[in-house]
DNA sequence: ATTAATTGTAAGGCATGCCTAACTATTTGT
DNA sequence: ACAAATAGTTAGGCATGCCTTACAATTAAT
């Protein structure tokens, strides 16, 4: 009962990104945010609050615990992480790492994520070999 | 309704590799193989079936059609690449690499996939670098 | 302060994908 | 050929996660 779902990782990266900017978040904006409707926002709200990840108050808004923004930055961490080694050594436009990394930050596991971590840093003090492979990628990486 | 689940992608994975050593797969061997129940599994090649990319009669086993090879061999062929690079260019074990390749496979986009096996195979011919980083790792590499 | 707009919740539905239990069909062994 | 073992199906359940519709609560505007 303590693994969040794929979707509720989303939930809580949303919540997170969010708060960045506001104080406290409201379950409409993170409707809009996924495109879909507040009543599944609200559902999963709940869910998210029963585990304390985020405290829910309804129209006072959202905020979120020490627990959840651990959780919440790990994603994040991996979010950011892919969409770099996409981007930056694989050389892929913006638009394609992100969605990828979207997708793959819920079902890798940490020893993946994290020599993935390593091999891009690596790979970005080895500039000459990330760009000899580039060269033959020119199409997709720059739209 | 054309896109197939990760979950239908499995079975049809698992059919296209037992089809290799025996001439018909039976369902009941994909429930020992995905230690699911056999009920599950019927449920399942009637979906397949139902999509055209099997050929189920009961008892007499399952055959796969050429649009259902064709999209086995492409999740096979994620798969095999994915697990080849997180074990020789990542340098991580193959029980890992074979745990996230599984997972990664069925959300993994055609561009982010194809350019991770072309730069699989431009590390193949880059061995030094490759090499370099993985000195940081025996650990994980070989346990 | 009262109405209107916004935001949130509850109820009932649908699809996926798994389960068990009970049943049917087939195959195997003697 | 017939019983036993094996394989497959059906039915009813459960969890996730989305939907719509209708209703309740709050906030904003006049």
């Amino acid at each position: 009962m303590n693994n969040l779902s794929a979707s509720l990782e989303d939930y809580l990266e949303i919540i997170c990104n969010l708060l960045e900017t506001s104080q406290s978040v409201k379950a409409v904006e993170i409707a809009k945010k996924l495109n879909i409707s507040r009543a599944s926002v609200s559902e999963a709200l709940m869910k998210l609050a029963e585990k304390d990840l985020i405290i829910y108050e309804g129209h006072k808004g959202i905020t979120i615990t020490p627990t959840g923004l651990k959780k919440a930055q790990e994603v994040i961490l991996k979010h950011k992480t892919l969409t770099t080694f996409f981007e930056n050594t694989l050389g892929l436009n913006n638009t394609i790492a992100e969605e990828n990394a979207c997708k793959i930050e819920h079902v890798i596991s940490d020893e993946v994520f994290f020599r993935i971590k390593t091999f891009q840093e690596y790979c970005e003090k080895n500039k000459n070999f990330i760009e000899d492979f580039k060269k033959g990628h020119k199409n997709t990486s720059h739209e």
